[in-house]
DNA sequence: TGAAAAAGTCAACATGACTGACATAAATTC
DNA sequence: GAATTTATGTCAGTCATGTTGACTTTTTCA
């Protein structure tokens, strides 16, 4: 009875004086907790890669952006994770230390530290992919036909107004690149 | 040219030697960053109403699970978030402390603490589900006709194979419990 | 030449997770 | 009735990841 399924057991009335209110958007609660659950189990994928090498969600972030966009100045990093140059200063050390990134000084602009993933880094980016794209298609396969573009739809419209064009313009740039290269 | 906008301007073509090299399901990619960026814009928006009680994620979760299944047993919520029950005890020690989640005895069994939010929580637990339900509707709304229904099948298709069912009780629960109430 | 930008670093701190050990009360089993 | 198990709580220490604030170095640019 301490596991998941003890919630298939009938509610026992009489511990639930008071009922949750339903309001007018009372529904999308199911939404909301599905949101919660697969976010979850979706970022346990690169978790369970990461915890033998002894690295974190942090790691990930930064190797899969990095890979995804070789050549990366670090401001360009700190704008796409949204966080102190600090912390990702921590992260990134580890990580040049270690043999996952290149860090190179920009040849335009000297002062900048542009991002490269050397081929260690690379073959981790790619197996974070591979194992996050395998459930997505899973979970695709079991909708309908148009599951794909209905998915790409609405989380991109869950992102908020004011990004939502940065963020386009950021995954079109990577797939550009990644077509020309 | 610190600005995510950046990414606007054209690539510099001499920066980029090695190219991100795509797989059979590469393309998925595209899904992966928009799961990202739109789950945090997604608790981004508890975090407000967080930040000036001096709470954080922590409490929002166990506020909206309590205040989802009032009466709820300790150890059901440590199964539910999947953490230990010393973080849990800290945060819930806060949320009894301040006046938003009570514990009372189990009638049945009295070892058990049922969880119950109190007015208070209520009423911070609908602001939770008021704010995320808004941008919810608000990119279903952007979508096509049947968009609900389609990121519904999403997002539970994301859902580990073993946890689907537990989930989707979970959900039920609450609803009937909700309705009845 | 002097201001601004890009990056890095030191120090201190907050949050939310973890492990391990132990305590107490109540229920269950022998 | 005694022994065991269960549900919960707690103390102590640690770790990962974030924060603020202050400061430096190198380089670019007006």
């Amino acid at each position: 009875m301490t596991d998941i399924n003890s919630f298939l057991a009938p509610a026992a009335a009489a511990d639930r004086p008071r009922s949750a209110a339903p309001e007018a958007e009372a529904p999308l609660i199911d939404l909301i907790e599905l949101f919660f659950f697969a976010y979850r189990d979706f970022v346990g994928d690169p978790d369970e890669i990461l915890a033998p090498i002894g690295f974190g969600r942090a790691h990930h972030r930064v190797i899969h952006f990095v890979n995804r966009h070789p050549g990366m100045r670090v401001t360009e990093l700190l704008d796409i994770l949204r966080i102190t140059k600090q912390s990702l200063g921590r992260v990134l050390r580890e990580l040049v230390d270690e043999g996952f990134v290149e860090s190179r000084a920009g040849q335009a602009d000297r002062r900048q530290r542009l991002l490269y993933p050397t081929p260690k880094g690379e073959a981790l980016a790619r197996e974070f992919v591979a194992i996050q794209s395998r459930r997505i298609a899973r979970a695709l396969k079991a909708c309908g036909p148009d599951a794909r573009g209905a998915a790409e739809r609405f989380l991109l419209a869950m992102i908020d107004p004011e990004d939502r064009a940065g963020v386009e313009r950021l995954i079109q740039r990577a797939d550009r690149a990644a077509d020309a290269g």
